[in-house]
RNA sequence: GCGGGUGUGGCGGAAUGGUAGACGCCGGGGACUUAAAAUCCCCUGAGCCUUGCUCGUGCGGGUUCGAGUCCCGCCACCCGCACCA
């Protein structure tokens, strides 16, 4: 029965993957333009920063789309399936800082690194079309589309707040903000002002919120995390009188509880608050006192909300009711006009405001007219009747927002207005390792866009950065150059792009990368959009609508004719791992733990261990575990298998020791079965037969569904369900589609075992298995028999029986008549082929 | 604080409103072996008066012949919040 000459050899994982690795290089299976006249399919994982090694989420990450490229490419299409590397960006430099290393050559190490690191798990990628966003071969280009939507209107320099280190006299990004002080000077971090360049990306607000609705294979939580992010809202903004004469533009979104505001407050940058704080010395002192700490919402919004009220009074322009202005740290100059009315009542916000500032609090809107008057313990934000109102009593919330903006418009004080919480994108960094921003700034002639003829601007390679802040601002000579316009000595922009500008177009480079050009156009044509993206949940705002923007404005600018650049999105889990740490609280890494019994200890002295909660692989807690050393002892084919199994890839994947050795368990298991095929058995097992069918089309489904987990659940029921079977021309046929079946994912077990069938050619070019339909449908079904609602019976009979046959056998099973009792029969439910219930 | 998500055995999880716990891990028992490893077979949600019954999908309600799944209200944890990538 063991005949093949496959069952005598250990399957040796480290050679496989050398000798297949190879094979695979050598026949160029996975150049994207091998198979030009197929139908395209666009696979694509977020590019990764090379931070030095690879982490087993850029495993899971790339294993994940690897198995889709594999299984695209043997259901016949041409793929894409590229790698690159999102280089630019902080780490380099504080390496650089901490380690005296150049911020190219430590990116250009750890990329070398990690390539190697990929190339060992044996993904089927394009690495042809590899690149860095550091070369002045991609940011020259990205200069070039920079300098477009700046000619399209879409670029503009404008005053916007930084973190700044007082001490350090450097701009620090949020990270870099612990507990509101500088991370290295520890200096009370301060916001400050500075000209800045933005990208408009609210002219494409309306744009980018419509185009959700064309994505449909996006994860709903990504369009609706967008969707709030882009906050459309509708709202009135109307002056109130001031006073001193002047005049304050609010914006509220909530214009029917203008019955119930009790106060007026503008946001510390308001020129209201600028003024008083010109006259007044406690103005002063608050609006500086608001300017300590940093910039981020989550440390604005929670810190306490604090106010001081300013000599004017604001009218009311219903009651004319005298209302108190203050300047307030929760008002955000950037939504709206930076100025509110506070409706306690029902806002939040203003209610805590209110409470510490004994300002009355009144109720404007109900659950119902009677109750006007019942206390508010909190802000009542929910819909219900306007009362205490004037005119819009008896209102409903939405009637009662349309009367106010129609009367507001009517008498000339305000009108109705669409706002968006989305602001524009600030590209500039005050940083060296970025793509320079390709301007001039000449004192005659303004800020001058360099000529296209000499981008590249590349950043200059001696730099130092003994100490902080931008190396390209006091570097000696980089940034002197004469005006192109005038011709005077002028200076160069040393602001650098934010790096989420390289990752809005990489993928547009893939398709083509041609030297003179950002992409060809016709390449874009043929593989964008891309089909399939992969990455984590931690991008679904920010970086998926930078992107999508991107795409948009480079439309716009008639570059490429391409509106959504991921046309299907899915959004991977975490891998976590157990944490180890010491009673002193020190962490361990796996490495130094071993378990000793019920308890963990210290391999180096046994002292007791605790296991702790089981939380993303990080460096700062050391439970990570490397993908090269694990690969070393089980092998990439077990490493892969162990990142699709179990966990379903959306959600958060633990990672463990016994796990992997099940896996690699697995791998050997079936490279022993493959061992068994015997070409001369003969027979049909047409059980076995539906089975495989069965299979080759669940597996497929899942696949295509990127439900690994499911896949790999089926996969592992089929090996079994072939190891007991008895040998057969079905069995033998069942070994050699299992093959086929396991390849995407066990890519070296699978050529190794193909090679010893003896079939000829790469599996990696093979075609996935056909289904045959008629095997798909059992012809015999269980069907649950309930009483009342619970299980008491199964029958097993012929698919399709009817109704009243399987009710009349349900009836007469003894344990359906004991949960009876006797009681006479109300009513029979029945599903066809599924269950019987019988209501007594 | 705001926005989004998740919650099912010892563990990861499966389940078009229709047999909860597929599949895997761990654990237990057995076979093979001088022995071990490897491998193979069986058992494995809890409890009980064990032909079978009761309970059980974070907690509390509800809809339904029937709820892990739908609705309402909570709790816990995780992610994002515009200069981390």
């Amino acid at each position: 029965m063991h005949g093949g000459a496959m069952s005598d050899r250990h399957f040796d994982p480290a050679a496989a993957e050398a000798r297949w690795q190879r094979a695979w290089d050598e026949a160029g299976c996975f150049a994207a333009d091998r198979h030009g006249d197929r139908p395209k399919a666009y696979v694509l994982e977020m590019f990764p920063y090379p931070s030095g090694r690879i982490h087993m989420g850029h495993v899971r990450n790339y294993t994940m789309g690897d198995v889709l490229a594999r299984y695209k490419r043997m259901t016949g299409h041409a793929v894409l399936h590229p790698m690159g590397w999102d280089a630019f960006g902080m780490p380099a430099e504080n390496a650089a800082m901490e380690k005296g290393v150049h911020p190219g050559a430590w990116t250009r190490d750890n990329i070398a690194t990690m390539r190697a690191q990929l190339k060992r798990i044996g993904f089927a990628l394009d690495w042809s079309r590899e690149f860095a966003t550091c070369d002045p071969g991609y940011y020259g280009h990205e200069q070039a589309l920079f300098l477009d939507l700046y000619e399209a209107g879409l670029v503009y320099r404008r005053e916007s707040e930084v973190n700044w280190d007082p001490v350090d006299r450097t701009v620090l990004a949020n990270e870099q903000v612990i507990d509101g002080r500088g991370w290295r000077s520890g200096a009370l971090v301060e916001r400050r002002k500075l000209d800045q360049w933005f990208l408009k990306i609210t002219a494409f607000a309306d744009a980018l919120l419509d185009g959700l609705g064309t994505l449909d294979t996006w994860p709903d939580k990504v369009r609706l995390m967008q969707e709030n992010w882009i906050g459309r809202s509708t709202g009135l903004q109307f002056r109130f009188r001031l006073s001193d004469g002047g005049s304050v533009e609010v914006y509220s979104t909530r214009p029917d509880t203008i019955f119930g505001a009790s106060f007026v407050a503008v946001a510390p940058d308001h020129p209201l608050a600028r003024a008083a704080a010109e006259t007044d010395v406690e103005a002063a002192a608050f609006v500086e006192q608001c300017r300590k700490g940093g910039t981020t919402a989550a440390e604005l919004e929670t810190a306490e909300k604090r106010g001081l009220r300013i000599g004017v009074m604001a009218a009311h322009p219903f009651t004319g009711a005298q209302l108190p202005v203050y300047i307030a740290n929760f008002v955000l100059m950037d939504y709206g006009t930076g100025a509110i009315m506070g409706v306690p009542g029902h806002d939040q916000r203003d209610f805590e405001f209110a409470s510490t500032c004994g300002l009355p609090i009144l109720r404007v809107v109900a659950p119902s007219v009677h109750e006007a008057d019942a206390p508010l313990a909190e802000a009542d934000t929910a819909d219900g009747v306007l009362v205490n109102s004037d005119f819009l009593d008896g209102m409903r919330v939405a009637e009662a927002i349309a009367a106010v903006v129609a009367r507001a418009e009517a008498e000339g004080w305000g009108e109705g207005k669409t706002v968006w919480r989305l602001r524009d994108w600030g590209v500039s960094r005050q940083r060296y390792w970025g793509t320079p921003i390709p301007f001039i700034h000449c004192e005659a002639c303004g800020v001058v866009p360099v000529p296209r003829e000499q981008l590249p601007v590349v950043l200059p390679e001696d730099v130092d950065f003994a100490t902080p802040g931008n190396p390209l601002e006091r570097h000696p000579t980089w940034k002197h150059v004469p005006c192109p316009r005038c011709g005077r000595a002028a200076r160069r922009e040393t602001d650098t792009l934010d790096t989420f500008v390289d990752s809005s177009w990489y993928f547009l480079r893939f398709a083509s990368q041609p030297a003179d050009r950002p992409f060809d156009p016709a390449e874009i044509a043929r593989w964008l959009p891309v089909d399939q993206y992969i990455g984590g949940v931690e991008h679904a705002i920010l970086h998926l609508l930078y992107a999508r923007f991107w795409t948009r404005a480079l439309a716009h600018v008639g570059r490429i004719a391409l509106e959504e650049p991921f046309a299907s999105l899915f959004t991977q889990g975490m891998v976590t791992h157990e944490t180890y740490s010491l009673g002193d609280g020190s962490w361990l890494s796996p490495g130094e733990v071993r378990r000793d019994g019920a308890d963990w200890v210290r391999i180096a002295d046994g002292a007791p261990v605790t296991a702790g909660r089981v939380v993303k692989m990080s460096k700062s807690k050391k439970n990570v575990v490397d993908p090269d050393a694990i690969i070393d002892r089980f092998g990439a084919d077990a490493v892969r298998w162990f990142m699709l199994s179990d966990s379903p890839p959306e959600r958060d994947l633990p990672w463990s020791e016994a796990g992997i050795e099940g896996c690699a368990r697995f791998v050997h298991r079936l490279w022993r079965l493959f061992g068994q095929r015997d070409p001369q058995a003969a027979g049909v097992n047409r059980a076995l037969d539906r089975r495989v069918h069965q299979t080759v089309a669940g597996v497929a489904q899942d696949i295509e569904g990127l439900q690994f987990n499911k896949a790999v659940a089926k996969l592992y029921s089929l090996a079994g369900e072939i190891e007991r079977a008895p040998p057969s021309a079905s069995r033998s046929e069942a070994i050699r589609t299992l093959l086929l079946l396991v390849s995407p994912m066990m890519p070296h077990l699978a050529e190794e075992a193909w090679a010893g069938i003896g079939e000829a050619g790469l599996i990696a070019e093979a075609s996935w298995p056909q289904v045959d339909p008629d095997l798909l449908v059992e012809d015999e079904v269980t069907v649950a028999v309930q009483v009342k609602g619970k299980l008491r019976d199964t029958l097993t009979v012929a698919r399709g029986t009817d109704g009243a046959q399987l009710e009349a056998l349900a009836l007469a099973s003894a344990n359906v008549q004991r949960a009876m009792a006797g009681a006479p029969v109300r009513k029979v439910i029945v599903v066809p082929d599924r269950l019987v219930n019988i209501v007594t």
